[in-house]
DNA sequence: ATTTTCGGTACAAGCGCTTGCAGAAGACCC
DNA sequence: GGGTCTTCTGCAAGCGCTTGTACCGAAAAT
């Protein structure tokens, strides 16, 4: 292991003015061939700097942790890899786990960005002594969330859909919801506002008690499917949801889109490459997660505080699954 | 923060007993009243070790790089997660990046698997100072892989899934198998083994440009559906092209499983949520992680140097896409 | 009673880096 | 030519933790 020692050696100056020009401290002034020198040296004897030596003297790990409840979701790759990107990019490491925890350990990262959830407990804690910025979907309209977060509003999201698919003239539109966990029952007044807003009438199937979420969506999509009127279109609340359902839907021999269109809520490749290939209203997750590290830095860096939410829109993808419904069923019969 | 010198003041000792006592060091005998006092002054100060400071006197990280050539790969996130929780139940952090580059920075972690790559250039010159493990597929039969290495074997992979679509009683079998990387097209040696040892037709579709992956399936499922004698069953190389292939089926009014049945390589959640549940031959892409880490945080602590080949198996995963062929298609027209 | 042993604890030297401060040389002004 | 600047560089004190070694008292062995 090379140290600045070693170069300061091989250079005839001092560790300090070592650490000080390859640093680029400005502040310092050092005569151009003892620069040369120096750099020289460096480069010859293959200098790394020691991160945690650094780290200590400095009290930066020029490490940023990325805690998150549930790696599985797909949303959490393009998080991840956006992520890392961006902090590779600010000289930043990234450090993951699901375990809040393992951040606590002094000084092993000097922020945070904690994805899936508004809130949380242990993590709040850590707020209290470094920055942590968390990055969510939102129940409410706009930006009606504390500070230090990067949001998207699930509400706007339902309320999208709803509106597309009103707008190509479904006058009866199912809402597939899987379980009935309070949380995401609350995103549900999106459906309902718009359903609301534009005269229709909703269907909504939640309570659904399967753990595989492809099946919720495959069972609540056979209970839409025997109901009185019986809509023409559907939004799913995810991708899993989705898929079930559109199983489902090959299964009864129902076309899609001629006879039902299809909709859901998400942002992974998983539904695009289903048979119908279909459309969405996408969050900005990957966009999400940059908009929090920049933050974070800027937190980190510059001693910032605070910062208000920050809400990113949701996209409209129209793909191959909605259409308007045919004449002889968006008439009741 | 709280230092370890704030604890020894409190208890009335030295920071080195301090340091002894917290870390469980038994060659050092305490007696049980200051072990007390200091475990008490540990808990009522909230201490923290510091883990930088730490490292720096061991010249252990306590942390382990995890790098990989492209995190979209649907193993990755499984992989990932594993590697994780591993990870963090041995007392490590688990930093990631894509770039091998950063993990050179001195002594930011003690150790790096490498996911998906058996080699790699700058990875290989990090293993001549640190222990690297690799995990990914390897092209060959039987562990002929070199040393750190977990693997499992594509070869057996193919084979198997010929070797199950024979035992249905198909005799002319397709392979869609994307572009034609001459890395991946290594890899159809166990596809033709097995067509040669069960005495099969094999049809090969590969060299397909789209960079679209679910697309490439599409089309080459396209093209497969026009040859003579037309293959009553089809393997192919991963989630995507699976997908793409069954979305052609399902236009093209194909039936699947009874008019074509379909296995594919891979392990995610992905082709299981297609409108039929897709069979397939799967790599242990979680146990391989963890055996890595493992085996890695073996290295590490016991200052193994080395450790032979370890290569899992290909599990074949039967669910509804795979059937006898049809009488009037099985013989050839 | 003297030596040996050993349990219990403190001391201090690092690990490699950063950074405030002091110091040495030369240039400049009066 | 002595003082004040500027320009350049070295010194050394940490950052918080680990760990080899020294030390002291009391019990055990001789």
């Amino acid at each position: 292991m090379v140290t600045l020692a070693d170069i300061a050696r091989h250079a005839n100056v001092s560790s300090g003015t070592v650490s000080r020009v390859l640093n680029n401290k400005t502040d310092y002034p050092v005569s151009g061939p003892t620069v040369e020198r120096i750099r020289r040296a460096a480069a010859e004897l293959g200098y790394r700097p020691n991160v945690m030596a650094r780290a200590l003297a400095t009290g930066k790990a020029q490490a940023i942790g990325l805690c998150y409840h549930s790696i599985t979701e797909p949303m959490f790759i393009r998080i991840l890899e956006a992520a890392e990107a961006k902090a590779r990019e600010r000289g930043y490491h990234l450090i993951v786990s699901s375990n809040p925890e393992s951040f606590f350990a002094g000084s092993i990262v000097d922020g945070l960005v904690y994805i899936g959830g508004l809130s949380h407990p242990r993590v709040q804690e850590f707020a209290r002594h470094k920055p942590v910025v968390f990055v969510g979907p939102s129940d409410f309209r706009g930006s009606a969330c504390g500070p230090n977060t990067v949001t998207w509003s699930e509400y706007e999201a339902a309320f999208m859909a709803v509106k597309h698919l009103a707008g190509l003239g479904h006058r009866t539109i199912g809402a597939l919801w899987g379980d009935d966990d309070p949380a995401l029952l609350l995103r549900l007044e999106g459906f309902r506002a718009a359903v609301a807003e534009f005269g229709l009438t909703g269907v909504e199937e939640t309570g659904e008690q399967d753990p595989d979420p492809t099946r919720r969506g495959y069972l609540q999509m056979e209970r839409l499917l025997g109901r009185e009127p019986r809509p023409t279109a559907v939004f799913a609340r995810n991708d899993y949801l989705a898929l079930g359902a559109l199983k489902q839907l090959f299964e009864a021999g129902v076309s899609v889109p001629r006879e039902m269109s299809v909709i859901y809520y998400g942002n992974s490749v998983l539904a695009r490459a289903a048979y119908v290939e279909l459309s969405s209203v996408s969050h900005p997750n990957a966009e999400a997660s940059v908009v929090a590290l920049e933050q974070l830095i800027a937190m980190i860096d510059e001693g910032v505080r605070e910062f208000p939410n920050v809400s990113l829109p949701i996209t409209l993808c129209e793909h191959d699954s909605c259409v308007s419904p045919a004449p002889s069923l968006s008439t009741s019969p």
